[in-house]
DNA sequence: TTGAAAGCGCTAACAG
DNA sequence: CTGTTAGCGCTTTCAA
């Protein structure tokens, strides 16, 4: 696509001033008398002059951009992170530049590449990848600051924010041995892709065998992370295992799916089976259903990696890795 | 925050070539020899180097950037859309720089602004918010491609993709009168920034009014598009017209938010009270319940969306107008 | 308070 | 097959 637009040099030629003193105007630089000021602001107006900034940047080696690569915008939990990081960006000139590597280490890379080429001055990233050298190179050479998300065992970066997945699983296996489970089992998808989810089943995992007790486990990889899955692995479970008297989930809408299969078969929840989930997504809240869940505040997380975003711009020091809480809500699911 | 980085000449230097030649190589222009090429994509490697594309575009005056603008990446439904743009302008070199609006008109002029600076090849911008002229005049000085979405009554935009609104609303009504429901509400929030849920209102008002029935209205602007609102709101019209028997919501969550109200007052659904939603979102779908709703495919429209650009780059013509189907979904609640 | 010169890193257009 | 020249639109630096 072809462009071809009003220049500084336009709006300077149309009030007889040089591009510089429309470029201070513009920026805030330099002093320039009110008079002129007022010319140069009308003739903006006039001409529908739109500063380059490819040409800005380039000229002055600055850069307001700061680059983002998640999973996908698809699940609202990735937005929800955006959405927190545009509200403390904004209002300090920042803007986000969003890449989705739909859980593929090699389309990670492409975006991590693609938005390098623009300049960014930092970067935040879903940390819960399993990320390939070449990124990591890549991120490293740039030299900006990189903030990991979503996962806090990042290596490589300056900093991570994000919740503890292994403590999310120990809150709920410990909440289902005091309810008195004793036949526990998990039910997930896509563990190859997300290693999240497998870190929350280790912390499940783990509090269950300090307990004496083993877990049963329902996972395939080529089933989507959702309800529909949810559904059809519960199925699955019951099936192999029909005396299993509590689920794990690998999140609310798996959760929610298998929920609704259970109650379709005539089980009684939380009494004869009990479901938990993670995420605290207002999916977890339906009807008469109250999902026990893991909540985490996902719009906080993308605020507080800003704040770091911020801070490191500034050359100020950041803690290198900021635990966010795991909420363990109580529904009546268990 | 400042930049300093590996150059095209810095390339060419290690190789000992011009620039120009490993340009070349690198956007696969030209006829290099094997043998320079391999050289070149080596040094590359080693280097690390990652082209600037702020230079790039500069110079050549083209850009691979959408620009898009919507409402809010924390609604699910947007997340969608742009989902569906990345995996068909992905695959073409092309990609997204996605900006947020809150359904601020305003705030929106700031992200065109913002985003046009950047000279994208093409916009996508959300079609339900009433725009300022600001917009409108930045947007057609511009002169690229602008496609509207989500709304199909757009003006001064090459090409508008989405559903009917008011179709929505009528085939609601339509399915409430085919139900046998004489007292019909309608329950929303904020429809003073969301013009799009004032047209399905209208539509569904208009075909009730065609049966020579009265729609019983509840809304308030300060509150939230959400579940709690549903419930909140609900009850005000319970109050106020406990005889009704049939309410379409604003959008699935207010649905849902409001059946969990009905629910807990010991409500029968659909037999004492029936309800439909919007958006065919997950949230639609929960254990027990199965809400009535109009579906809409969002993927779709992001990727219908993206096809139109790609033709308007190429200079093909495309429809004004493209109507994507609404579809009645028949749950348990009506 | 204003402007001239130089250059950011790249590519179009042409030469060789 | 490879290189030279001349900018893209802006900002930095320094001079007036």
């Amino acid at each position: 696509m072809k462009l071809s637009k009003v220049t500084l040099v336009d709006v300077a030629n149309h009030v007889g001033v040089s591009s510089m003193t429309v470029s201070k105007v513009l920026r805030g630089r330099g002093s320039i008398s009110e008079k002129t000021q007022k010319k140069i602001r009308d003739a903006v107006q006039e001409l529908g002059y739109v500063p380059n900034k490819l040409a800005g940047s380039l000229s002055s080696r600055t850069s307001n951009l700061v680059g983002v690569v998640l999973p996908s915008l698809s699940d609202v939990i990735f937005g929800e992170m955006v959405s927190g990081m545009n509200s403390v960006l904004r209002p300090r000139g920042l803007t986000t530049f969003v890449g989705e590597s739909l859980y593929d280490p090699n389309v990670e890379v492409e975006a991590i590449s693609t938005i390098l080429s623009l300049q960014p001055a930092a970067f935040i990233i879903y940390g819960g990848l399993e990320r390939l050298e070449q990124s990591r190179s890549l991120l490293r050479n740039w030299g900006c600051p990189v903030i990991e998300i979503w996962d806090i065992k990042g290596q490589g970066v300056d900093c991570s924010v994000g919740p503890s997945h292994c403590e999310a699983g120990q809150k709920i296996a410990e909440h289902f041995l005091a309810r008195g489970f004793q036949r526990p089992a998990y039910v997930g998808a896509e563990l190859n892709k997300d290693i999240l989810a497998g870190r929350r089943l280790s912390g499940f995992v783990e509090v269950m065998h300090g307990a004496g007790i083993e877990v049963k486990q329902v996972h395939d990889d080529a089933l989507p992370r959702q309800a529909a899955s949810g559904r059809e692995l519960t199925k699955r479970l019951i099936e192999d295992a029909p005396d299993c008297d509590a689920i794990f989930y690998l999140n609310d809408a798996m959760a929610m799916g298998g929920l609704s299969w259970l109650h379709a078969q005539g089980f009684e929840v939380p009494d004869r089976i009990a479901a938990a989930g993670f995420n605290g997504t207002s999916l977890a809240q339906s009807v008469r259903t109250h999902l026990t869940t893991i909540d985490v505040d996902r719009f906080g997380v993308g605020q507080t990696a800003s704040n770091c975003v911020l801070s490191l711009m500034d050359d100020k020091p950041v803690e290198p890795v900021i635990t966010v809480p795991t909420n363990l809500v109580l529904g009546n699911t268990t």
